[in-house]
DNA sequence: GTTGATGGTTACTTTTTGGTAAGTAGGGCA
DNA sequence: TGCCCTACTTACCAAAAAGTAACCATCAAC
């Protein structure tokens, strides 16, 4: 198997929290474990399918966990694992640095909103 | 216009330094002032299309200052702007997250390797 | 026995992103 | 005269990421 090269730390650090969407679902996780529904509810304009791959990609990392409660209608909850909480404070700065990008955008004229500033 | 909307501070953020380049390109210049070339030396798997390009967004967003020495052949030197300082701090701990990661993934057994730690 | 709730998969299409290769500029220099 | 250097641009193509829409399973309630 050939080996995997990275060249910098940062590499490996986007490839688990880049794309559209996992650093938003971590966001989200960073607060409380929730259930596929709340997540999707939360973010409202992902999709079905990108939700539940980028949730698996993030599980195949150790980043999130996924307890399924064999019921029905059925219910999976996801949270940060142990390891996904070493993320925490970097989500954390990465919301904060957005808020604080989106004012200064309005503060110049911008026709930007931002909807929840939720970041504890 | 449309009035862009964000829904929680991250989005933003993401869209500055996401993709497969510009975290990699800024964290280079957070140690100092580069010229092109070295940047393209330092980030070899990078086309000189991709830099450039990184590179004028960058520069839109205020983060990264372009100063040209009218000279030939040409000299041009990229800087984090004061506003792409307050980066910094972020992306130092993605850097190191990144190196943590690798770190855990080789003693997983991976074949995985990372060329340079040279973040301090 | 039809409907609804939840979580999920699949096939297909579009959009976005990235890669390659070639070309530009203009003075220095042999 | 012609080639080098550096930073950049452009046209074109390939690949990856994301969006859409339809479908599945299960059991409970009506």
């Amino acid at each position: 198997m050939p080996t995997k090269t990275y060249h910098i730390g940062v590499e490996a650090t986007m490839e688990i929290i880049g794309g559209k969407w996992k650093s938003i679902i971590l966001c989200h996780l960073r607060h409380h474990t929730m259930r596929t529904g709340e997540l999707s509810r939360a973010i409202p304009q992902i999709s079905q399918k990108m939700l539940t791959q980028q949730l698996r990609e993030l599980e195949a990392a150790n980043i999130v966990s996924r307890h399924v409660f064999h019921q029905v209608p059925p219910k999976v909850e996801y949270a940060l694992t142990d390891y996904g909480e070493s993320l925490s404070g970097i989500l954390h700065e990465l919301c904060v640095w957005g808020e604080d990008n989106i004012d200064r955008r309005q503060a110049d004229g911008e026709a930007i909103t931002l909807l929840s500033r939720d970041d504890i």
